[in-house]
DNA sequence: TCAATCCGTATC
DNA sequence: ATACGGATTGAC
C-alpha cells in the first residue's frame, strides 16, 4: 500500500490517503514519487510519502491509477522539512510541496546530466562528494578570509569536521561574501554532506554561482526556464552535486546528506514567499538545520532583529570582527545633521545636495573615484509622526503605528483601529502630529547638473548595473541595485533618510540600516579616502549603527524595543484577512491559545467598498506560535469542509504587519 | 408506499 | 470537484 499526499489545495483534506499499488507498479512507486490517483472521482496528483503493510482505513481503497515518473523529487528529508513547515505556518502540506519540487519536465529525466561546466567537475555520476583525511580537515580556515573573524576559522573547522555549527555573521564592510560562503560551502563538502544556500535576488546569486566555480554546484532560479530547473534540480536530487545556491525556492533543494544551510541578507524581503502559506526562507532554512543536524550560516552586512534573537538564545554563536579590524575596513561615516544646509553652488543647492554631501563627492571625484548615490525609491505608505522630534507616533493601546486614513481625517492604529484622540508623544510630550512626507525626487539628471562633465549611470529596477569601472562618475541606484565599483567607491551618499525612517512599518529603522550598510560597504576604507554621508540626524539610532559599523549593537536594540512593545520576532503573530464575516466565522471556528491576544479588525487599505476585506491580528507567545498555527489551520478546515467559499488568508508572522 | 430530490458529508 | 447516503417531499 502506499500513503499518498493528494494535491487539492482544501485544508481538510491535508493528511495522507491510502491506495493499493499494482502489482505492474511493484517497486517503482517508492517514497518520494509522483503518482497520479482517483481522489473523490476525479484524477489528482499527488505524492507518495510511504509504503506501509497495512491501512489504517476501513473502508474499500482504490489503486494508484499510474506512477508519473520512477524518479523519487522528494527525499524523505525534504518531506519532513515540508511537514514542519506547513504546521508552522498554517498551511497544508500539498501546498509546501508545490512550492519544494519544481514542475516535473519529461525531457530532463531521460536526458543526460546538465552540461554545466561546475558539474563536470565533479567528475562523474556519485563521486561528487568524497571525504578528505581529518588533517587536511584541520587546517581548514587558516589562511582564508575567515580569519579576519576570530570565530571564523574554527566555524569553518567545524564543518570540515562533520559537527554542525550555527552562526550569526556580520561581514565585514568590503567583505567578498561570495567568497566566504564559497569557503564555508567547501568545508562542508570536504565533510562528505550537502550545502544548500540561498540568496535574495539574480545579482547576488550571479555572485555566488562565480564565487562557487571550483566546488560542483548548481544554481537554481526563476530565472533560468523550467526545463533547465528541473535539470538542475535533478542533478541535485540524484545526488550528482552536493551544492544547490538559489533564491528563496532553492530552500528546498535536496543535496544529499545536508551539512550546511546558508542565507545572506536575511533581511531582504524577498526572502518572504509570496504564495501560500507563506514560508520565510530564514525560517525554512532554519528549521532544516534543526531537523537534519546541519550547521547554519545567517550571514550579513546588517542583521536582522530574527538573527538577533537566535544569538541572544543561545540557538546560533555569533561571527563578528574585532572592533580594530571594523574601524580598519570600513569607511568614515558621517552625518549630515538634522537640518543640513544646503550646498552654496547653485547647482548643488538644486539638486538638494547638503553641503557636505556635495564636497564628499566633488573631492571623490576629483581624486579619481567613483561616487555612489542611493537614492530610495518613492511610494511608501503615508505614516504619522510626532511633529516636534519626528519620532513614529504608535498606538496607545497595542503599539501598533498610527496611520493617517486621508489629509484630514484623524490618525488611526492600523492594527487595532482605535483612533489616535489626544495624542501625545512619549519621547518629547508632543500633541501635534504630522504625516511624514515621502521621498523627494532626486533625479539622475539632477546630479548631473550639480556635478557638470561628470559620467552619470543609474542602476535600478529597470536596468541593474552589476559593476561600474574604476574612475569618476556618479552612480544612482535604487536600494538593492547598487553596482559593484573596482576598487570601490570613494563616496557614497545616502539621501532621504526620512522617507526611509518613517515607513508605516515595524522594520523602518532595521530595513534602513540594511539598506544603508549594504551601500557603504562598496566604499572604500577610511584610510584609501572611502567617506560616506548620511543625510540625517546623527542622533538617529539608524544613523549611530552605520557611523560605528555596528549592526549587531542596533539589532539588539531592536529586539529589546520589540520585546516592550510585542512585536515579532519577540512574540509570534498571525493575521486573518478576508471579507468580514469569513474573518469572524474562522475566528469562531478556531480554538485559539488561551493567551491569545486579538487585535482588530481594521480594514484593509486600498479596496472598494463592495468587497471590501479586513484584518484581524493575533499574537501569542513564541512558545504558543504552534499551537496558534495548529488552531487556525484546523479552523480553516472547519470552513473549508463546511464548502465556505470566502477566501481567508491566514499569514504566520508577516512581514508587513502593519 | 415509492421514487425524485435535497442536503450534508466524505473523499483511501 | 463528485459521489453517496439519509432525510424530505410529493404523487399515487
Amino acid at each position: 500500500m502506499a500513503r499518498v499526499c493528494v494535491d487539492v489545495p482544501l485544508p481538510h483534506l491535508d493528511r495522507p490517503f491510502d491506495y493499493l499499488v499494482p502489482a505492474e507498479l511493484g517497486e517503482d512507486a517508492r517514497p518520494g514519487t509522483r503518482v497520479r490517483v482517483r481522489f473523490a472521482g476525479q484524477l489528482v496528483d499527488g505524492w507518495v510519502l510511504d509504503r506501509v503493510a497495512a491501512s489504517e482505513h476501513s473502508g474499500p481503497l482504490s489503486f494508484l491509477e499510474r506512477l508519473v515518473s520512477p524518479e523519487p523529487v522528494l527525499s524523505p528529508e525534504v518531506a519532513a522539512l515540508a511537514r514542519a513547515v506547513a504546521e508552522r505556518y498554517a498551511g497544508s502540506l500539498a501546498d509546501v510541496l508545490r512550492l519544494a519540487v519544481p514542475p516535473r519536465h519529461a525531457g530532463a529525466e531521460s536526458a543526460p546530466p546538465p552540461p554545466t561546466s561546475t558539474l563536470r567537475a565533479s567528475g562523474g555520476e556519485t563521486a561528487a562528494i568524497s571525504r578528505t583525511s581529518p588533517d587536511e580537515a584541520v587546517r581548514v580556515g587558516d589562511g582564508s578570509g575567515w580569519q579576519a573573524y576570530p570565530a571564523g576559522p574554527a566555524f569553518l573547522r567545524a564543518l570540515a569536521d562533520g559537527r554542525a555549527p550555527r552562526a550569526v555573521w556580520s561581514a565585514l564592510p568590503g567583505e567578498d561574501w561570495p567568497a566566504r560562503f564559497a569557503e564555508a560551502a567547501a568545508a562542508t563538502v570536504r565533510s562528505g554532506r550537502g550545502v544548500v544556500a540561498v540568496v535574495a535576488d539574480a545579482r547576488d546569486l550571479d555572485r555566488l554561482d562565480a564565487a562557487l566555480a571550483a566546488i560542483p554546484h548548481v544554481a537554481l532560479s526563476a530565472a533560468v526556464g523550467p526545463a533547465e530547473r528541473y535539470r538542475r534540480f535533478l542533478a541535485a536530487s540524484r545526488g550528482q552535486v552536493p551544492v544547490v545556491v538559489g533564491t528563496r525556492a532553492a530552500m528546498f533543494a535536496p543535496v544529499p546528506s545536508i551539512g550546511l544551510v546558508a542565507i545572506w541578507d536575511d533581511g531582504d524581503d524577498l526572502h518572504a514567499e509570496p504564495r501560500a502559506p507563506y514560508p520565510h526562507a530564514r525560517e525554512v532554512l532554519l528549521t532544516r538545520a534543526q531537523l537534519a543536524g546541519a550547521a547554519a550560516l545567517v550571514g550579513g552586512y546588517a542583521r536582522t532583529a530574527e538573527a538577533q534573537q537566535l544569538v541572544e538564545t543561545g540557538w546560533a554563536k555569533q561571527i563578528v570582527a574585532a572592533r580594530d579590524t571594523v574601524r580598519r575596513r570600513a569607511p568614515a561615516v558621517s552625518p549630515t545633521g538634522d537640518d543640513p544646509q544646503l550646498a552654496r553652488d547653485p547647482a548643488a543647492a538644486s539638486a538638494r545636495l547638503p553641503s557636505l554631501a556635495w564636497r564628499v563627492a566633488r573631492d571623490a571625484l576629483q581624486s579619481g573615484a567613483p561616487v555612489l548615490v542611493q537614492v530610495p525609491r518613492r511610494g511608501y505608505l503615508p505614516a504619522v509622526s510626532c511633529a516636534d522630534c519626528r519620532a513614529p507616533a504608535r498606538c496607545r493601546h497595542c503599539s501598533g503605528p498610527l496611520q493617517l486614513p486621508s489629509a484630514h481625517a484623524v490618525a488611526a492604529c492600523r492594527w487595532c483601529g482605535r483612533p489616535a484622540a489626544a495624542y501625545a508623544c512619549p519621547h518629547c510630550g508632543g500633541r501635534r502630529l504630522r504625516a511624514a512626507v515621502t521621498g523627494a525626487r532626486r533625479t539622475a539628471e539632477e546630479l548631473g547638473r550639480a556635478f557638470a562633465g561628470v559620467p552619470v549611470r543609474t542602476s535600478g529596477r529597470d536596468e541593474v548595473l552589476a559593476t561600474v569601472p574604476a574612475g569618476p562618475s556618479v552612480v544612482v541606484a535604487t536600494p538593492g541595485a547598487e553596482p559593484l565599483a573596482a576598487g570601490g567607491y570613494g563616496a557614497v551618499l545616502l539621501l532621504d533618510a526620512w522617507a526611509l525612517l518613517t515607513r508605516a512599518d515595524l522594520r523602518a529603522t532595521e530595513e534602513t540600516v540594511r539598506r544603508w550598510l549594504a551601500a557603504a560597504a562598496l566604499a572604500r576604507p577610511a584610510a584609501e579616502g572611502g567617506r560616506v554621508v548620511v543625510v540625517a540626524d546623527g542622533g538617529l539610532a539608524a544613523v549611530q549603527a552605520v557611523l560605528r559599523w555596528d549592526p549587531a549593537w542596533l539589532a539588539a536594540r531592536e529586539l529589546a524595543e520589540r520585546r516592550s512593545l510585542g512585536f515579532p520576532p519577540a512574540v509570534r503573530v498571525a493575521t486573518v484577512t478576508g471579507p468580514p464575516d469569513a474573518v469572524a466565522d474562522l475566528l469562531a471556528a478556531a480554538r485559539l491559545p488561551e493567551e491569545a491576544d486579538l487585535l482588530g479588525p481594521v480594514p484593509v487599505p486600498g479596496e472598494s467598498t463592495e468587497d471590501r476585506r479586513e484584518r484581524m491580528i493575533i499574537r501569542v507567545p513564541r512558545g504558543a506560535g504552534r499551537a496558534l498555527a495548529g488552531a487556525l489551520h484546523a479552523a480553516a478546515a472547519v470552513r473549508s469542509a463546511r464548502k465556505a467559499v470566502d477566501p481567508v488568508r491566514i499569514q504566520l508572522d508577516p512581514l508587513d504587519l502593519l
